[in-house]
DNA sequence: TTCTGTGAACAGCTTCACAGCA
DNA sequence: TGCTGTGAAGCTGTTCACAGAA
């Protein structure tokens, strides 16, 4: 599992507050974060396949992980389910979205329109997920102005118009290491404050931004490490 | 089927295990493996920049962790570094590398080749650090037989002689979700026990196989919480 | 009874603080 | 003196086991 990264945000630091009354927000791990968005997607299944409920067991089974865990995840939300019934499944996904925050529309811009670019640009797993692809931009001249997909690729210069202009709030890196902090700086001048980054190489931001990695070369070579170790 | 697949650990000099424990195998936390790769991407830098050598917290730095976890780290692998001093770039990265496994040649296979495994297949990051791209395939008749940079994709109905013929022994997995655990299996009854996935789908493999997964919605998700949270 | 919700035990990872060595 | 290597403390996340509600 990709490790996270960002340096603790720690604010005030409430303890976990009342399951009901809403302390605002409490803080959920990093860990329990990841599997829910596996129960999410597990919950779209069940829906589809016509089933109205769940049980902790079923659930842990289709996302992979222990009853255990799931049921603990789950109580951080607060108490969706029904003791010796299990969950419904539309409200337990209703539930679980707007903790995450899926509810509402999220608004990506993609800066770099290489090839892993251009294919998350056409990622369907994003769209019907909430979030949005508003803006493709690069800085070769040559890609500059082609389509992809509805996307016409925007030059990197006009990176702050372009994103005021779409009103993006997620900014995805997926440019060579060397461009990258030189557009993270940028991207975090316009004001996003959500970074998710595919460029090997360690970024700097400050203090209130979220930056999230994804390292293909570090996933391989994990599996080599194992590969060569087991058996 | 038959598959050449892990070249045995031949390299005669295993570093011994650690002095206390006997045992062959000193296992490396997950997360220990993350920051090794780390740790070498900052160590190839210092290299190309002429540094001879380094200290843990010169390296810390560059690699984005705190120095105390970097000294646990490396005391994992056995003690290369001198007191007083720091460490020898070149040599550090060498035990790294033999460490994870990197000091041999690794072949993989990309199966799917859309967008994503367009992208992956030319990523320069991976050839660099011991991994070649050994074939890609696909399922789609428009797209068999025509080439991806220096690659031809191949049907992947022919995947086992093409797995057999290539010597693969790290497979991607970079399909629709839908056909990804059909592919998974026949992966595996082909003797790969090392598979990446970036399918959105949770996958089931056999004891012995080592599955890894990436899930690009996952991590915009993730986003999206703290997105909503951090004001 | 069944299956959820949760305190408590446990395991694993990180940080601290300092002993050990050049 | 400076920096590594490492026990010990602290923290976080997971599993267990069972109480509690339908």
């Amino acid at each position: 599992m990709p490790t996270p990264q960002h340096p603790p945000a720690d604010d005030g630091v409430e303890p976990p507050a009342h399951p009901t009354t809403g302390s605002l927000e409490r803080i959920l791990p990093e860990a329990t974060l990841a599997r829910l968005t596996q129960y999410l997607r597990a919950l779209n299944t069940l829906q589809t396949q016509g089933q109205t409920r769940t049980s902790s067991g079923l659930l842990a089974t289709e996302s992979g992980v222990n009853p255990s865990i799931l049921r603990k995840d789950l109580s951080l939300l607060g108490s969706y389910g029904t003791r010796g019934v299990g969950y419904v499944v539309t409200e337990l996904a209703e539930h679980i979205s707007k903790a995450m925050g899926l509810n509402q529309q999220w608004r990506v811009a993609i800066i770099g329109a290489g090839n892993l670019g251009r294919a998350l640009s056409g990622y369907g797993g994003f769209r019907s997920r909430g979030f949005e692809i508003v803006a493709l931009l690069d800085a070769a001249p040559d890609v500059i102005g082609s389509t992809v997909g509805e996307l016409t690729v925007a030059d990197t210069k006009d990176l702050a118009s372009v994103l005021e202009a779409t009103a993006a709030n997620i900014a995805v890196l997926s440019v060579p290491g060397a461009a990258a902090q030189g557009l993270c700086d940028k991207v975090v001048e316009c004001g996003v404050r959500s970074i998710l980054s595919f460029a090997p190489v360690v970024l700097q931001v400050p203090d209130g931004v979220n930056l999230r990695k994804v390292d293909l070369a570090t996933e391989l070579q994990i599996l080599a490490y194992h590969a060569q170790n087991i058996v």
